[in-house]
DNA sequence: TAATTATTATTACACGTGTAAACAATCCTG
DNA sequence: CAGGATTGTTTACACGTGTAATAATAATTA
């Protein structure tokens, strides 16, 4: 199977987009929704549409005049993907150091805390 | 206070020998110390030394032929850093769903799951 | 002191990214 | 059908990064 692209930030935010949707949208379903999210220009949005399918993350379906562009990869591919290379490159690719280091975070609330724990308790199971 | 500097991944290399010595290091010990972790010439090095001293991530002090580096930012302050980057990007700042998605991660030992959990415990308090 | 060597600084170059204007093709409207 | 509106394509350009060669400078040695 083809490996994951390298989808850069910018490019995440339309691909955020696009996975929020359950069908291939628009160009302009994508400029709009990223409305107060980025400032960009629609020329802007474009391009990083046009680098998105030239490397393969999306993939786009004529109709009529314009294009509907859906996701060749999923998210969660990517997010793994991203991690794995975001582990490495700050924890030497160790797992555990870097949750140590989040869990640690101060933001976490006493309900997502215990979340956490049962979601490790199901772990075991 | 001034902001953390953006490292690149390559810097990171770098960066990570330095935290990791006591005392300041000379650019040759740096270069014998990525030895096995990355295949670079020694200029290539150099390199990335000159720009993380131009991106204040380093200092160094002069020392009769040849300079000594040292860190100017703490790898826990940067390690913050690029964790709140990459969260917002992939997860759009939720520090609980990358946790979630994390936890879910295969790789983890018994041991490992059970440290976690302690520390969720501890953060009880 | 001149030559050699070690070390730092300058320059290079291609590729990715953020950012977008200009151009082209197509469709609707008068 | 011609002209404007809409949407997609091409081109642009500066900056960061990976990667390193070359030049300059300082120290050591003959």
């Amino acid at each position: 199977m083809s490996e994951i692209p390298k989808i850069s930030e910018a490019e995440w935010e339309v691909m955020k987009i696009v996975w929020s949707r359950t069908s291939p949208c628009t160009a302009n379903e994508i400029v709009n929704a990223l409305e107060g999210i980025a400032d960009w220009k629609p020329n802007t949005v474009k391009s990083l549409i046009t680098r998105l399918v030239k490397k393969q993350a999306l993939g786009y379906m004529e109709e009529r005049r314009n294009y509907r562009y859906y996701p060749l990869v999923s998210q969660d591919e990517c997010i793994r993907s991203e991690t794995k290379s975001f582990a490495k490159r700050i924890f030497g690719g160790a797992l555990k150091p870097m949750l140590v280091t989040f869990l640690q975070e101060e933001k976490l609330s006493e309900d997502e805390i215990e979340e956490l724990k049962r979601i490790l308790e199901e772990r075991k199971g």
